[in-house]
DNA sequence: GACGACCTACCAACTGGAAGGTAGCTAGCT
DNA sequence: AGCTAGCTACCTTCCAGTTGGTAGGTCGTC
């Protein structure tokens, strides 16, 4: 599988870092232009608009999230362990600072403006992730290993809602460290084996 | 005490509102302008450039939050109650759509595009309301009326980062209700009578 | 007559994007 | 083998509209 045009992929990646720093308009073309490589107009001939380089650059990070979750489900048997991998995950991109904060956090943030293409994608991807944590936490209820308080849906938009407020928090302290003194008591409280 | 140039303090409203849909780089001064009902170039009258703005808007949305802040710590003498009534103004401001996300909150979403004197005041507010959200914690577990599983501090930062993440939930669902469903179970955790 | 508040008329730089051209590669036909 | 057609990947040139911002003028009020 020879890597035909990694261009596109340069452009998306580069996007990607772009939008992690600043949100839908804090990037133009002539800023992927001059990190690529590449004339600003020629951007164009991967994607369309900005609103189509954006929209698949979400569907591709939502494509590689659900990829990652559902690595972590053939790998890791213990609902708990899961959670704790999901979180050590963030914990590792936030303190090598590649990819600080995620792609539809942080659009989500502006999204009355985000052109609506790219909305539907972020709601998705909300949708999707709060889903996933909620069957963690049925199965970790059934199987008596996790101790919730409410609902696992409750449960689960809880611990999606303070796994964003943690990334916030250490981007505004500028501590990566914050993520893990916010989400580690999540987990010692869901584990908690009483 | 007349209200003597309110144009400088619709500017800044404007902007707020503005700046809650969609961030620094999400409004330009023309959005304003329209909305003002003045020319474009006229607000440089009030205020000097763009960062000028956002700064003064910033902070004056500081003084707000600690005048709104000391208003609780005032009427309110339960450390619980306190914490209780600031969710529930987050609460209404959500439900009421005039002002459903934090302007500090979101703007840390970008601090690394912000201009420099912009983000400090952003970061100063994070730790000012840590700081608060700490001494509640405090006194309530001094009190024995607030049951702590960490230090206050620990517990705050999860507090204040459960609700940036319950506010951008309620954005990415569309659901105001999303917030209370989120904060709601961290007050009963944290109010429990064993 | 000084001043605050606002205006019109500009500006350079930048925004995403359109148009059309070129170099190089590949496939199919003769 | 040679020719042609069409492809991808990029280029240069150009565009209308928007960005934040400047300069200088007008008008009403104290």
């Amino acid at each position: 599988m020879t890597n035909v045009s990694s261009t596109a992929d340069d452009i998306l990646a580069c996007a990607r870092t772009l939008i992690i720093a600043g949100g839908y308009n804090g990037f133009s073309y002539a800023d992927i232009a001059d990190v690529v490589g590449i004339r600003k107009p020629s951007i164009h001939h991967h994607f369309a608009s900005k609103v189509d380089l954006v929209r698949t650059l979400v569907s591709r990070y939502r494509e590689e999230a659900a990829a990652g979750l559902s690595a972590i489900e053939r790998n890791i048997p213990d609902p708990s362990g899961q959670l704790k991998n999901y979180l050590a995950y963030w914990e590792a991109c936030i303190k090598d600072a590649t990819a600080p904060f995620c792609v539809c956090a942080l659009l989500a943030s502006e999204l009355p403006i985000l052109p609506e293409e790219v909305a539907l994608e972020v709601r998705a991807h909300f949708r999707a992730l709060a889903s996933w944590l909620t069957s963690v936490m049925e199965r970790g209820k059934r199987q008596g290993r996790l101790q919730l308080a409410g609902t696992a849906r409750v449960e689960a938009e809880g611990f999606m809602a303070a796994v964003h407020g943690a990334m916030l928090s250490a981007r505004a302290y500028g501590d990566p460290k914050m993520f893990g003194v916010i989400t580690r008591p999540l987990l010692e409280r869901l584990s908690a084996t009483r």
